[in-house]
DNA sequence: GCTTTATTGCGAGCTTCTCGCAATTGAGAT
DNA sequence: ATCTCAATTGCGAGAAGCTCGCAATAAAGC
């Protein structure tokens, strides 16, 4: 299913199908917002001869041709990797728990409709994080501990 | 003028106004986005006493007062430092010469908004790059190496 | 099957950032 | 001005995340 669309893409550049990328293609596919080494030990549940090396190489083979995003959900820590989506897609995560929801908006269109037509920006990707508390973990924070924006 | 808002930041939190803390300081304030290795070079100009480790201190600290803001503008790289400021003031990107700028919409008011009135969920941060060509770099890309956005 | 060469596992190594600890120093008390 | 003492610093070691070189392996075309 979706492991013919990778193996369509792979070959139609050139690269080989292999045991590695079939198997940290059925994760990334499987799960989004893991980290490298989380993929991994997925991975590894299977086949442990799968060294963490293949896995980075992969993901970064994979988002070559377009077919997998990085984004960095945490300062200053590790990556985060899932299937491809479009940049109106964007990230919401919950500080508290630390849940990562994807959100659909028309206003990451509109930014790039500004730049492109007002500032001669040509948009290749954007990138949203909302962080903050979602609406479960909001109502069992205590009100003190609620923080507000500043303004 | 900017050093006595820092030093009514430390000593109004119980923290002391030191040397290595004044420098940093001031080289956030004077050049935003620049790499804690860069802020430290620059403070070892003036002060080559001065230790990596202290600049990272320096910073870990500015943020927790809210007074400066880490980012991510390479995934993967180094985190990038400057002055705090309001999330609506995003950050976007040339891939080809690297320069990162500043630019304010109402948009991310606008997301905030929707998030908190229709999802209930509590807005602590956002973080916005959008990432391409500026206008000077996509006027003398050559046409063909100018990739579009996936729709 | 055989050949070619892309890919892999493995280890070493790089970059970014953190931590423990002894020496230093800021700031309030005297 | 000096003293006191916890906060802070410099320094080195080290953790975490990721990359790279190389010999061994294994796809894919013939
Ligand atoms: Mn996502
Ligand atoms: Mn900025
Ligand atoms: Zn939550
Ligand atoms: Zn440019």
């Amino acid at each position: 299913m979706t492991t013919e669309w990778l193996r369509d893409s792979l070959g139609g550049a050139g690269h080989r199908v292999t045991g590695p990328r079939l198997a940290v293609w059925s994760v990334v596919a499987g799960t989004p917002h893991l980290t490298a080494e989380e993929i991994a030990q997925v991975v590894r549940d299977t086949d442990p001869t799968v060294n963490l090396s293949s896995v980075y190489r992969s993901l970064s083979l994979f988002a070559e041709l377009g077919l997998v995003r990085e984004s960095s959900l945490d300062t200053g820590g590790p990556s985060h990797w899932e299937l491809a989506h479009a940049d109106e897609q964007f990230h919401m995560r919950c500080r508290s728990c630390g849940k990562v929801e994807h959100h659909h908006g028309d206003l990451v269109e509109r930014v790039v409709g500004h730049l492109t037509n007002d500032h001669g920006f040509i948009v290749e990707q954007v990138d949203l994080l909302v962080t903050g508390l979602c609406s479960e973990c909001s109502r069992s924070q205590s009100p003190s501990a609620r923080p507000s924006r500043s303004r």
